[in-house]
DNA sequence: AAGTGTCCCTGCGAGC
DNA sequence: TGCTCGCAGGGACACT
């Protein structure tokens, strides 16, 4: 499930491939819910012969900016990925929709289970608008003051892309451990250095998610594979995060798996206590 | 305002 | 082996 860390791996990836300076010849649509905007007819129309200028991340969107002010936005979701073909590369099973660029080469939206979504818009900020501050980004004193504008459990706000824009269930989890703060604890109610842990658990959970190439599970069919086909390896160093019934790495107390907003939440239930007046 | 439930989708693992 | 079934999950949306 791509979250910050992955999208920013792969957008890193992208730059790596040399993308930006390429002209999309061709684009073609396979899936037209995919394309969330314009209609796809328009879409594959509009974006012939327009340049990629920049790539770039904000949230958990791919962000690439198009000559002639456009911009195409790329959301993964939960099976999204993105990839560099050679010229000629026939579309393949779970392909969405793939652009064709000035050298040959294609850029492939593969997407087994249908969520993602690709914008081609001439004002991101329609898209892009609502999210929250980047994680990495935020000040102390701004993520203590939204904690406490707010009387949220604490995961789901993480959650709440426009609370903070990029973290995900992943991170989340892996976040609240390292802080030891219950994912049902109330936003409101924590203290100053708890806001201060917190910020600095979650920067550090994403920053460690990045270095790692992100997380990956599975085969890549239905979880995150970088661009290059490679698989990131922070799912060999996660504290919480799938490891129910394993020891706990601070304390040895088994992990619990537990519903919070349906999702699926890890937490260690002897670091990670939940205060009475929290519910 | 915060929380719950439903939907979108498909692959996969469990159970039979 | 082959079937059915339920789960996984980001985000939009309706509803309480």
């Amino acid at each position: 499930m791509p979250e910050l860390p992955e999208v920013e791996t792969v957008v890193r990836d992208l730059r790596a491939a040399r993308l930006v300076g390429r002209r999309i010849v061709k684009a073609r649509v396979f899936w037209r819910k995919t394309i969330a905007d314009p209609a796809p007819t328009g879409f594959a129309r509009e974006i012939r012969g327009r340049t990629i200028q920049r790539l770039a991340r904000r949230g958990k969107f791919i962000v690439a900016e198009l000559s002639g002010a456009r911009t195409l936005l790329v959301h993964l979701r939960m099976s999204g990925h993105l990839d560099v073909q050679p010229a000629k590369t026939r579309p393949r099973r779970h392909d969405r929709v793939v652009w064709t660029l000035d050298d040959g080469r294609q850029l492939h939206f593969a997407d087994t289970r249908k969520f993602g979504r690709v914008w081609l818009v001439r004002n991101p900020a329609h898209v892009l608008g609502e999210l929250g501050p980047e994680p990495l980004e935020i000040s102390s004193a701004a993520l203590a003051a939204g904690l406490a504008a707010r009387a949220r459990q604490l995961k789901p706000l993480l959650l709440d892309q426009t609370f903070l824009a990029g973290v995900g269930n992943i991170y989340s989890d892996e976040a609240l451990w390292a802080a030891r703060l219950h994912p049902q604890r109330r936003s409101d109610r924590l203290t100053a250095a708890q806001a201060a842990d917190l910020r600095r658990a979650i920067q550090a959970a994403l920053r460690k998610g990045i270095r790692n190439l992100g997380t990956t599970f599975g085969n890549g069919q239905t979880h995150f594979v970088l661009p290059r086909g490679e698989r990131g390896r922070n799912q060999e160093q996660l504290n919480a995060y799938g490891q129910t019934g394993r020891p706990c790495p601070r304390c040895g107390t088994p992990i619990r798996r537990i519903l919070v907003g349906q999702r699926s939440t890890h937490l260690c239930p002897r670091c990670q206590r939940q205060p009475k007046e929290s519910r």
